[in-house]
DNA sequence: AGATCTATCGAAATCGATTTCGCTCAAAAT
DNA sequence: ATTTTGAGCGAAATCGATTTCGATAGATCT
């Protein structure tokens, strides 16, 4: 049943009928009233479609999932995925997921959405230092939230996870244990996380007086077996770290691992955090000390800005940066003074 | 730039053009290569809602997920669901998600994506034995793929894992290592999961000639806390089992865990099995041996199922069930005569 | 009473495509 | 030379809503 044929039934005219149902100020209670309740009677709704067309909006939002660099083994992007969908699916719009199988056509992505699916906004997340996705967004005028800051640009909407506070926090829990020789894996480094992990890590080291030594700071991808190749490296210095503080989970699992195997024991000779709260964590012998953050309320909000956005506020006023929370678990711990 | 517009750059009319562009007959070689070739240049590519109002189809399908029984932190779904995108996105197909927080809302969710959202599709897992989601879906003639069989029809099309085959081949191996008193922890009664696997696991019962005990058949959600109450049920007994087949790998974890409870080793005292190759299982000591199988694969297929059943093929010819694959790790074992 | 206002409603234009059907003109058939 | 044919193109209807603007009628004012 199409809109003619249900104001037909009431005997009035479709102009009418529309304005009854999208709540205009002209048309008498009375009336209002008679076609809400025809409606509901009938189970008539208006076509979407026609609607989309007739307004100019596609009223979807798109949420792009970036492959190459996550593993989709990792609950976040699901969480956050729900949470987005929630907040969207109040606000009258509908989520389309999109994926980028890799960092070429990335890009590519983003402007076929743009283009041809003529989307009203979009989500997405892992920021980098230097970001084309978000130069090419705000060239182009399109609606967006990021989850994470940029280098690219301050203008646009984030909701970001503080990583500053996961290399400080860390850093500084290992100098509180009295460790002094305190090293690092971060995320690589074009990642907009791995220069905040750093940056904080420095940050505690500053605050205690201890000097910065580079060569206790490497560099990992997201896996566990690069985790384990990265703190295998730290391990063969003349001077290894009593403790080290890593930039995510699968990182932090890796060097445990890695430890584990010169015979070493993980959380007891040299102490492991990592940052992510996977739920894996809490499985693992000793438990990881980690950090966590609510990433579905993350997706909601970065949903409720994208609405706040496209009803026309300004960037600068949708900026939010969270301070994640410290697990503590079974990994950290005191420095033995006697090895 | 609409398709008006664009059709007098080419001084053609709107019809041409638009046949041209969607590889109509009537259109010459010449023209329509000039058409591909301008609409290339100036980068022109038809209002999607506007089509989709001419030709009375939303493009759409949506992927409904059910956060009652399933915990988010499952990659499963996304992985599913990152199959399903691909699969659709390549069929020209848009995916929108759904997600049913509660069972009572969750037929609603179905019948607002279908009378107000008009989608052309639906998707979804976790099959029940009386399904009313697909009695519903059945009833009002609604293209849908299901992970997952149902005893409410089998005239729908269906991409299902064969739980028939965890439930037999992990008995069948605790069998072969000696084990007389096995038990198994099904999922909730009310999943289609859960018959299969209890069937399964009877049959290899019967094959070996071990008489089928019912209180070693308890239920569990998939839960580690409900896995844990339902083994402890299980211990308790006079005669305990000396093996437990688990429906789902967190209920396994929670049995691991009350075994440890009763200061017995899993995987030595009492052997335990899972099932969904969760990542997790490989961290837990000892690690889980599970079954597991291709989510994204399987996502894939019900896309591309899906699409064919869009262009009218049959719903029988569109039903597979896949045998998931044993991952043998540390938690299973031989039978120790001596306890 | 006549003029003016205002609340309510409806006719028609519009959004941007697709598709049907008829027209034209050149080539082929008679 | 005339008719027939068919390939190629275009005019107009259509999909189902929203929105503008004009019309009507009753109420209010002078």
């Amino acid at each position: 049943m199409n809109i003619q044929e249900f104001a037909a039934t009431l005997g009035l005219s479709v102009s009418t009928v529309s304005k009854a149902l999208n709540g205009r100020e002209d048309v008498s209670p009375a009336t209002r009233q008679r076609v809400l309740e025809a409606a509901e009677q009938h189970s008539f709704s208006p076509d979407p479609t026609a609607r989309r067309l007739r307004r100019q909006s596609s009223d979807t939002v798109a949420f792009v999932i970036s492959a190459p660099q996550v593993s989709f083994a990792h609950p976040f992007f699901l969480d956050m995925l729900v949470g987005v969908n929630d907040a969207m699916d109040a606000g009258g719009y509908q989520v389309i997921i999109a994926s980028a199988r890799s960092v070429e056509t990335e890009l590519d992505v983003f402007k076929r959405l743009i283009s041809k699916q003529r989307i009203d906004g979009l989500l997405f997340g892992r920021t980098r230092r230097h970001d084309e996705r978000i130069a090419y967004l705000l060239e182009h005028d399109v609606p967006f939230v990021a989850f994470g800051r940029s280098q690219t640009s301050d203008d646009y909407p984030y909701v970001d996870i503080d990583r500053f506070v996961v290399g400080r926090a860390g850093c500084a829990r290992f100098i509180a244990f009295g460790h002094r020789r305190i090293a690092l894996i971060h995320t690589p480094e074009y990642l907009m996380l791995s220069h905040f992990e750093h940056e904080g890590y420095k940050e505690a080291l500053h605050a205690a007086g201890i000097a910065y030594d580079e060569t206790l700071c490497v560099e990992a991808a997201m896996t566990e077996e690069d985790g384990a190749r990265a703190a295998r490296r730290l391990l063969e210095l003349s001077d290894p770290p009593t403790a080290i503080v890593c930039g995510h989970d699968f990182i932090a699992m890796g060097a445990m691992r890695a430890i584990a195997e010169t015979g070493r024991m993980p959380g007891k000779d040299i102490g492991v955090i990592g940052a992510d709260n996977h739920p894996i964590g809490s499985y693992v012998q000793p438990a990881l000390t980690t950090f966590s953050a609510d990433t579905q309320r993350a997706g909601k909000r970065m949903a409720e800005m994208l609405l706040d956005r496209l009803s026309g506020k300004a960037a600068r006023e949708l900026q939010e940066v969270w301070a994640p929370q410290m697990i503590v678990r079974a990994s950290d711990g005191p420095h033995r003074s006697g090895t």
